[in-house]
DNA sequence: CCAGAAACATACGATACCGTATCTTTTGAG
DNA sequence: CTCAAAAGATACGGTATCGTATGTTTCTGG
């Protein structure tokens, strides 16, 4: 069997998601994939370049195709809030932390995270409420959200069916 | 200058806080403190001793504290949540991460925050919310500043004041 | 089928870290 | 001051990873 870039990216992202940047290593991917690094070093000139590549692979696909997704428009904050709240993205959360040592990644996630937020304004908007308080409300179910994504690491139950049930109820 | 066992851990907490706990290394450490490693094998049998005594010493001085701070009873839930919105806690953030890959830290976490959340809860049913409600809140409060310990990791301003008013101006 | 390109394997030197062993310096009680 | 204990320094073998060099296999167009 062959491998191409993309399979180094996606075994670099798991390994992220799983383990932290830190983890991402040559030899050990190498090593997952059941192949030498002879073909890693093919593909790419160096492991700086592997990194660069994952945050390029993920924006692309975890990211920019949501929101170019034909149903974003007439999407509901319920609808929204709901399957943001039950979908997998560990890679996010990895990618948070990941930011901490890359400034260059924690500007696209700024990036990314304000046309986030300006979009759930928008919706509240649609509800009726005063832009500034549709901000406030925006940014605070995507601090929730983040916080969720934390939360949900530590493998312990913490159901959001309440909480969440409460906060879409709120005026 | 002589160091002993709390230099070690405090610089490892520190290490934790800025790079993670896979940066956290007896040699890194040393040479930070600007000594030899053989004074940390003196002070611990090995790496992972360190790395325990790190989470008791935390859970000890960032947590343990507060809860039993005399005043705790009497605090309101604008002073409670004001003050936690601007504290420093980088550690925190870090100790979070760390769980991921530490069952015994994690459920170690998962008390902490328990013993947090009925605290704000209790503070809601004083407010008047009822029981349940008063849950779903706290949750949401937790969620939310844990959603906030990553976010301002990022070095990106990020004005908690507007949102924060919102939610507290919440019936 | 064949040549060149793409993909992969292997071996190597360099670096960083771990933990142990051994030796030296500093500290503090009597 | 003395001496034992605490603290620190130094040297070592072992392991893991990086990136390079070089050789081998597989693929593909003509």
């Amino acid at each position: 069997m062959q491998y191409v870039r993309e399979d180094w990216i996606r075994a670099g992202l798991d390994m992220l998601a799983e383990a932290g940047i830190d983890a991402v290593r040559v030899e050990p991917l190498a090593r997952k994939l059941t192949i030498s690094k002879g073909s890693f070093y093919h593909h790419f000139p160096d492991r700086q370049a592997l990194l660069d590549s994952m945050i390029d692979y993920w924006e692309e696909h975890a990211t920019e195709r949501i929101i170019r997704a034909p149903h974003a428009d007439s999407m509901s904050l319920e609808q929204l809030l709901s399957s943001v709240f039950s979908s997998e993205r560990k890679i996010e959360a990895a990618m948070y932390n990941w930011a901490k040592q890359n400034p260059a990644l924690c500007k696209r996630l700024v990036e990314i995270e304000k046309r986030r937020i300006d979009f759930v304004a928008s919706l509240y908007e649609k509800k009726g409420l005063a832009p500034a308080d549709a901000m406030a409300r925006a940014q605070l179910a995507y601090l929730l959200y983040m916080g969720w994504l934390v939360r949900r690491e530590l493998e312990a139950p913490f159901d959001m069916s309440e909480p969440l049930h409460h906060f879409m109820n709120w005026i």
